[in-house]
RNA sequence: UGUCCCAUGGUGUAAUGGUAACACUCCGGUUUUUGGUACCGUCAUUCAAGGUUCGAGUCCUUGUGGGACAACCA
């Protein structure tokens, strides 16, 4: 992809540095490692970007790992979600591996540290345990059955393998230090019993390991070099190297944890825990609701996978805490469906605009181009007639200036089409205009050459025949929340903050093109944003999601 | 009251002891049959104070501020 030769961010910095120290290029293994307990958002995706955008860089294989630890937690229908949301992304995993099937070199493993005296068999409750870790600022105290024999851990240990004990009677740990200043090293748990059917090994066991015994030894079992984790990860590291140290071939690659700091996007909050509450509340329909920071959820709102690596990439990755705004992410998707996207006309507030002096019962089918980023996407035909809709906003009796849209004695185009002048209008009892009156030049038809065509108007409508026009569901999308950080908050829940007008549904009118467009295309409606077709649609109407609004001066002049 | 991590414009990253760079946002302008796109321009001497050095964003010290760590979760 690019060649290898720089380092952009500290990360790839790390792997020069073993690449200068004599580690081999072609050695190079990563992985992306998550557990299959719920949907991936889009914090994972920067993961999933670092990670496999390594693997592009250097031109080694990245392993996709499902870290299914705790049956408790996973579904095998997150284990495909998962897959899904990686390979829409547009990346390519070398082998597809399960933590799970290590289940059994892990427990050789383990009885191994029993046998050295590394581990044994407690057998106090959960509680008193805790309280014998003692606190960040305070020391731990060893357990009564720290010292207990050999033999006898290992009775225990196989025990436990069978189902002879209960949940929480016995637990495996690590003999290494209560003392010490790091939590992590107070003789961690490296197995509990749990009775719960895995979704991959069923009831073949009944203890199952623990997080940091399980992730170093499955990073030695795939070979991995470079094992980068975000930032709460780095107090494990210290843990990881002495599980590693128990087990480690010198002849064999040793794993390396590195960590950096996790992507935050402002206005969304990205942890399972909270997007999950989202969906119970019913704040939002589900985990795929085009709201959602989920990967599902950006797709069916109509991002792209292209835009989302282009952001990842762009936004870089460092070891301080971050907050990246919103519109980084919104940049990079317009600059991508903007040459993508074809283009149509929508009007989202319509008002009827009739052409006084147009033929009563005629219809021309007027030539407009799809996309003017891209000539071989070639052109379409709009249907054009004497009564049309446009936008509300786009018309003004009266207009000072910087006003380029219709006002009664002004010119303007409409796109693809005439140049006419505003007449008058209609209103009701209560003053709201219900219809526009203008006057069309038949010489300046858009693209006839005439002289009348090429003449300069200041502004260029939108619109849609009233006769053709298809009536569309659109879903307009806000931020799901009214500030940056949500979660941050010393006092007030996330929830405090949720944006109660994220969604407005609207009855637009669209130009006939789009009944021929599939679930998930997206559109740009002129002048206004990008859309996508959702999968709600149906044979009888249409249902757009707006993806994103264009860039809008003169939204900020108006106001 | 411990250990560890971090600090560069409004935002995110770069500068590997030698003139603070790039992108986004904002603001201003050019082009335009999308008030879109494209293009051009303005906006920081790097948390503070000392020190080392010919030279410090970068190294050292001390502060200040922010963050992580006490699940039989990952």
């Amino acid at each position: 992809m690019s060649d290898a030769t720089k380092a952009s961010n500290f990360i790839e910095e790390i792997i020069y540095e073993d690449l200068n120290n004599g580690l081999s290029q072609d050695t190079l293994r990563f992985r992306f490692p998550p557990e299959p307990n719920g949907y991936l958002h889009i914090g994972h995706a920067s993961a999933i970007c670092l990670n496999f955008g390594l693997g592009e860089k250097f031109g080694q294989p990245v392993n996709l790992r499902f870290d299914d630890t705790n049956p408790a937690k996973e579904e095998s229908k997150y284990v495909d979600a998962i897959q899904e949301d990686v390979k829409w992304l547009g990346y390519k995993w070398d082998n597809l591996c399960y933590a799970s099937d290590y289940f059994q070199e892990l427990y050789d493993w383990a009885v191994q540290l029993v046998k050295d005296g590394k581990a044994y068999v407690d057998s106090q409750s959960s509680e008193e345990i805790a309280s014998q870790k003692g606190s960040p600022t305070e020391p731990g105290v060893d357990s009564p059955y720290r010292n207990r024999s050999v033999e006898e851990n290992l009775a225990l240990f196989e025990g436990m393998k069978n189902g002879d004990y209960g949940e929480s009677e016995h637990v495996l740990r690590a003999k290494i230090n209560m003392q010490s200043t790091n939590m992590l090293m107070r003789d961690p748990i490296m197995y509990r019993v749990v009775n719960r059917a895995h979704h991959r090994t069923g009831t073949d066991w009944k203890i199952y390991p623990m997080y940091d015994w399980t992730h170093g030894e499955s990073d030695y079992l795939e070979q991995i070099t470079h094992s980068f984790c975000t930032l709460e990860f780095l107090p494990h590291r210290e843990l990881y190297d002495w599980f590693l140290d128990q087990i480690v071939d010198p002849n064999k690659i040793r794993p390396k944890q590195r960590e950096f700091a996790r992507r935050n996007v402002s206005h969304t909050v990205t942890s399972k825990r909270k997007l999950q509450k989202l969906v119970e509340s019913g704040v939002v329909t589900g985990w795929d609701d085009p709201r959602m920071t989920t990967i599902s959820g950006l797709r069916r709102r109509g991002f792209t996978a292209a835009s989302l690596r282009n952001f990842a990439t762009s936004i870089g990755i460092a070891k301080r805490d971050n907050l990246v705004d919103l519109n980084h992410l919104e940049f990079h998707l317009r600059e991508d469906l903007n040459k993508v996207a074809d283009r149509v006309m929508c009007v989202l507030d319509p008002v009827k605009l009739v052409i006084t002096n147009y033929p009563d019962d005629k219809v021309e089918m007027l030539q407009a181009e799809n996309n003017q980023e891209d000539d071989s996407r070639g052109f379409r035909e709009v249907p054009f007639s004497k009564e049309l809709y446009i936008e509300r906003e786009d018309f003004k009796e009266e207009a000072n200036k910087k006003y380029f849209r219709l006002s009664i004695g002004k010119e303007v185009r409409l796109k693809n089409g005439y140049i006419i002048k505003g007449e008058g209008c209609i209103k009701d009892a209560n003053g709201n205009i219900t219809e526009i009156h203008a006057t069309y030049d038949p010489d300046s038809q858009s693209g006839s050459g005439s002289e009348a065509s090429l003449r300069k108007v200041k502004g260029t409508l939108h619109w849609v025949s009233a006769a053709h026009a298809v009536p569309v569901e659109v879903r307009l999308y806000d931020r799901l929340f009214t500030v940056p950080s949500p979660d941050t908050d010393k006092e007030k829940d996330f929830m405090e903050f949720v944006n109660t007008d994220s969604l407005e549904v609207i009855t637009a009118m669209a130009e006939p093109s789009v009944k021929e467009l599939e679930v998930g295309t997206s559109v740009q409606f002129q002048r206004i944003g990008y859309f996508c077709v959702d999968k709600d649609s149906t044979e009888e109407k249409i249902v757009f999601n707006r993806t994103v609004g264009l860039r809008d001066t003169w939204a900020k002049i108006d106001a």
